[in-house]
DNA sequence: TATTTTCGCTTAATCATTTAAGCTTAGAAT
DNA sequence: ATTCTAAGCTTAAATGATTAAGCGAAAATA
């Protein structure tokens, strides 16, 4: 026969065992205990932890104990809970052609700062300028519930982006734009900033200047092709241009290559490379070539980098406005993401600006 | 007086209307949204998405059907849940000195691709060298939970470190090491690297050979020191170090403060720079000043750079396996996280390469 | 005195999963 | 005929937050 003493004692036993245990494991905190410790609902903790205080009427003085505890013990809530209550992560999701690629990593860093300043979190991927990796991370990012997205953009990904925007989800693209959706986006001013570089070229003297680009349909590289053109039509200089396939897989033969369209083409005086990338093998191989850049032979680079200051001649480049870039975007996803109802594409074009070097003063 | 009739007329109307609605909005599929439209239960959807169907013994007739109508309706677990009651976000956090820094930008690229490849994203965050934010990152990384971590700790992270291990959380270090825990590392071997490089030198007829550094009580620099001095201590030629403050607020300065350097001893015959960044500045600085690299002056540096290889002349330098190491980094970690309750460190010291270049052959 | 407000909280549903434990039913074994 | 076993599911309790709605007591108003 079991007395009602006993059941008590073995009751109170239990109890007091719970909370004991609870205190030696001291592994998982929670609103909820929380709450039990303070003899105090979830509701109440969750409230103060919200700022919400006020407005739901706590006393002050509760308010200053919970928040005591909470500070004392360390105490935060589970993200992924909240997350999942909220719907809302506080994380972005960056999708880049190469996270690898100095100016995507540069971009990187800028856009970390305001976002983590903003309570924002980063998650990022390379698309390697494949359509189908790229929707794939668009998909794998909407399954992670990001809040927003920083896209630059491949091809043919028009519809993914449009579905993104239709479900209410803040995008922000860069360096490449897609024609036909209302979207925002933030780039430099590819148009302009060719021509003004060719024109510089053009109004110092240089007559067969000659375009070296990559077979590609991007706008922004249409655009560069044409800000040249027009800069030689305007002066009735010969239009040299040479495409490159876009094929990151022949990256040495780009550097043999542009050697021997040098050598089909002996007038040339002045090269203007589209990218980057070009440019780095371009140069290395007139260095090899002993073709004197500067004297005789006439540079100038899309996109600066800390490569062309330092060479020997220094390479004359357009720079892109990265920082002013990268605050822009990341400002307009914030704002994008704060107002989530209404989206307003917005297109921000910055100017570029052209970097004299050695490479384009003659003689 | 209201009939029974209508009552339940209306009540009806209400369940139909409800069930409509549903079906109307389409917004959120949800494993209870699946089961429901199937008629069964969600525990044996949920067992089926996790293949453990048959384990389960659910039939093979439903799996397929489940399989068949999740695969038509393209649906996908809520990730936000399933990490709330498994622990695991499948994300991986990525704390860097400076993610824009070519060398990170590299690696971030690199562990990307076997990440994603098994099911892991990742999230980043610079410290700026800055122990008070390197503290803050890890904390907000814990507080999202990420699965696990690979960090360039900074000076004074070993308890925040140590802590992480263990709560039972996989942690790889790499670039720099800790001293004093016990923890996996992956990393080159600075002391072995360095002593090689100026044994070169020393052995190619340098007789002056200075060592450019930062004064920093890093490990890896204090071995890089080692290295040169071990390397003109055997030949008994004379050491000549010089160590620059530590702040990249300054980064003007270094220049010209290389330029004094030299100045003040004009026996120098090579540089042998313990950094990247350092040798930039020095490039620039003996680029204005006119001296000859290559002849005269011997350069040689740590970290090597697509501009060191396009310099005219070009730079020789000490390559650090930028793949090798990146795909032990996260190799290690994926291994650390299968296995998270037994944290056995391991440590990788990969051997990097010397890239001899005109820099420093003599005449 | 009776009623209404206000205060200061609590209750309980919800978000979308996972998973241990339990419950039918049919067929096999006793 | 009865019990046991196994197949094939389901039930329901977590996971840890948020938040609309509610509730009792005290204070204010009528």
């Amino acid at each position: 026969m079991v007395s009602r003493e006993k059941i008590v004692f073995l009751e109170t036993f239990f109890e007091v065992f719970k909370h004991l245990y609870k205190h030696i494991q001291m592994k998982k905190m929670s609103i909820k205990a929380v709450a039990e410790t303070l003899k105090i609902s979830t509701a109440t903790v969750s409230y103060i932890l919200n700022g919400k205080a006020k407005e739901k009427r706590i006393s002050d003085e509760l308010t200053k104990r919970v928040l005591a505890y909470v500070e004392e013990n360390n105490f935060k809530p589970n993200h992924l809970a909240k997350s999942l209550r909220t719907g809302k992560t506080n994380v972005i999701g960056l999708i880049v052609e190469d996270i690898a690629d100095p100016f995507f990593a540069s971009v990187a860093g800028n856009i970390e700062t305001i976002a983590y300043e903003n309570g924002y979190k980063i998650i990022y991927s390379s698309t390697k300028n494949d359509t189908v990796k790229a929707k794939e991370l668009i998909n794998t990012f909407r399954e992670r519930n990001v809040d927003g997205y920083i896209i630059t953009p491949t091809e043919n990904l028009e519809s993914e982006i449009s579905q993104l925007i239709k479900s209410g989800l803040p995008v922000v693209l860069f360096d490449r734009n897609c024609t036909d959706i209302e979207v925002s986006y933030v780039g430099m001013d590819n148009f302009e900033s060719s021509y003004k570089a060719a024109k510089y070229l053009v109004n110092h003297g240089y007559k067969n200047i000659a375009f070296v680009t990559l077979d590609s349909p991007q706008a922004q590289m249409i655009d560069r092709l044409l800000g040249y053109e027009k800069a030689v039509y305007e002066k009735r200089i010969p239009s040299i241009v040479k495409k490159f396939e876009y094929n990151s897989a022949k990256v040495n033969n780009i550097t043999n290559d542009i050697g021997q369209f040098l050598e089909e083409n002996p007038a040339i005086d002045a090269i203007f490379f589209a990218t980057n990338y070009l440019a780095i093998r371009g140069i290395e191989m007139m260095n090899r070539a002993g073709i004197k850049i500067g004297k005789g032979m006439g540079v100038m680079v899309f996109d600066d980098n800390d490569l062309f200051r330092i060479h020997q001649p220094s390479i004359s480049a357009i720079a892109q406005p990265i920082e002013e870039m990268s605050k822009q975007l990341i400002n307009t996803l914030l704002e994008h993401m704060e107002n989530a109802d209404k989206y307003l594409a917005k297109e921000y074009i910055l100017p570029a600006s052209i970097v004299v070097r050695d490479s384009t003063t003659k003689i």
